[in-house]
DNA sequence: ATAGTCAGTCGAAGCGCTTCGACAGCTTTT
DNA sequence: AAAAGCTGTCGAAGCGCTTCGACTGACTAT
């Protein structure tokens, strides 16, 4: 393993030296920096990451809190995790993945031992246990998701009231009067995350203004739950023309069962989803969805921490924009239907 | 911040003490330990980091290189990035997020810097650069995945070969005489990623010895791909009545597009996946399938590898056999058709 | 009773790096 | 010509921990 020190020696120069060319926090002539560089190379140098660690009070590492389960938004959480990675390496920084298991403790364990300069904290519920925590420590850090209180923290996150009123717009302007919404399992809507909660208050209450008739039913994922689901939602609005989906694992059964009924998608009911645009594309009807911007939340996220981390940056919410793309699933309503 | 030698102070012992408390590498009374942890739970110690790297060479962290791109199994690699994670989390250890983006670099930087104790290698190709690298350092490694050449390397995989040949068996025994294999997109192929190649192996081989016809064919995924893919199947082979499917977004699309041709399953064709048990469960037709065990793999890695640090473990690879759930996508061939 | 053993504790020497203050040799200002 | 300011470099003091050798006192074997 080789040290600073013996660079410095096969250099010539001592180890402060070798440090500032490192760190470029001192100007260092041309000729010392080559061959420092030189030596650098020669001999294979990798700084220690324990020492720089230990001196400097900086580990470069991010912490990212993923979700345990895998229930929900597996690729949306991939494509985070991976878009948070990249965008790290970029700036200096390596990633470090943390599971929602240890809960608080391990945002306890990460501030308390330095191993990681600033946190990501993915699926962010209302009343996070976490959030005191992050407020009670100068360890800067990002969310993905919105809490209620967001007061002292930043947050990035899909502007899902946005998204849901979007929704409805679209299929409103079609001409669909009755909107059927097929939501997260019951289960998220019980954990209170945030994102299916103020997705489903964009959709009411635009659906409102635009008074077009608008029922939520949340769905567990897979074919058999989506069959009683739109069994129900058929019987209670036969109307229903248009469908918003937030629950991926919704979406292909919905096609499946709408298809084995015998209504067309787009020409008897259209369907709208909330989802990552590669479900959308691969999807067997071409669906008109609004995207989840995975990569664009984890980008920000790791930018924002680093500008913190340098001191620039302040707390803040951002709320990223919906944008609806219109693909093959929607079309205008059926006409001569009462609904 | 607090640290050892505060605790030390508050327990009136000496820095060595608590050190020795905390590791357990000498025998401390039974007074002082509970006089130490009892100092440690008030101060709310939690032990530095980067000293402690720095002081024992050990990080306690694992580095886990995860493929960038996400067109393939994503739910697979989380998957398993979870069960890494939670696994070596319940050791002691912590987990580093790596992308392969930087390919073989960040297998240099993460030995060179000591930032990891061992690393996890995700999407190993048959010849993958960081493999010389491996053998190279006596930093412990395990690959999820299997290279052309095992010598001096830890790997575990499911045992694709034996997965393939479990297919063909379970469709030649419910009497299917033509089978069709949907592969993965032809890139994976094109890549040398083994596991694809080597599931071919096997379905071939046992094609052969069981007499039946075997049409493999790439697809990329989606529905638009797999109905060209599919067309072209049935033109060649009109009379294939039995599917194995070996790329999670082709099966959607398969099902969907042989509803569509009046094709029931499985009363007409039947279907086995290879793909993770969430989806074969999910999916439109509960779908018989052989379960990729990526928890299972993650756990294994990491355990491993902290034997391996412990100065027990061996190099090894490790198949784990496959298992074939039936579920409702298989049954008997159709009678009195010429195959 | 004396040597040998062992459990329990301490002190001190690093681990490899960053960073602060100091200083030598310049150039610029007055 | 002296004072002031740069620029580029060095030495040394830690950062908070682990770990080795040494020491003490009590206990066992002879």
């Amino acid at each position: 393993m080789v040290t600073l020190a013996e660079v410095a020696q096969h250099a010539g120069v001592s180890a402060s030296t070798v440090s500032y060319v490192l760190s470029g926090k001192r100007s260092i002539s041309a000729t010392t920096r080559q061959r420092v560089e030189q030596s650098i190379r020669e001999l294979g140098y990798h700084p220690n990451a324990g020492a720089r660690a230990l001196a400097s009070s900086r580990s470069n590492i991010i912490a990212l809190m993923v979700p345990l389960r895998t229930d929900m938004y597996v690729p949306v959480m991939m494509e985070i995790a991976i878009a948070v990675a990249t965008t790290a390496r970029t700036h200096g920084y390596d990633v470090l993945l943390l599971t929602g298991e240890e809960g608080p403790d391990a945002v306890r364990r990460v501030t308390g031992s330095g191993l990681a300069d600033a946190m990501i904290l993915m699926d962010v519920e209302l009343d996070d246990e976490r959030l005191p925590l992050l407020r009670g420590t100068d360890q800067p850090s990002v969310l993905i998701g919105l809490p209620a209180e967001t007061t002292g923290l930043t947050c990035v996150d899909l502007d899902f009231r946005a998204t849901g009123a979007l929704c409805v717009e679209h299929l409103a302007m079609l001409g669909h009067r009755d909107i059927a919404v097929i939501g997260e399992a019951p289960a998220v809507y019980e954990r209170h995350t945030g994102f299916a909660e103020r997705t489903l208050d964009g959709l009411r209450s635009r659906a409102q203004e635009l008074g077009v008739g608008l029922l939520h039913r949340p769905c567990e994922g897979g074919y058999d739950a989506m069959a009683v689901t739109l069994a129900r939602i058929l019987d209670e609005r036969p109307g229903t023309s248009g469908f918003v989906v937030q629950n991926e694992s919704a979406v292909e059964p919905l096609l499946a069962l709408l298809r084995q009924q015998g209504r067309a998608v787009p020409e008897d009911v259209s369907v709208v989803a909330v989802c990552p645009e590669q479900v959308a594309v691969q999807a067997s009807v071409r669906l008109t969805s609004v995207a989840i911007p995975a990569q664009e939340m984890g980008r920000y996220a790791v930018e924002h921490l680093v500008a913190k981390l340098d001191g620039r940056g302040t707390d803040e919410v951002v709320l990223i924009a919906p944008e609806l793309t219109v693909r093959a699933s929607t079309g205008p309503a059926p006409a001569g239907r009462i609904s």
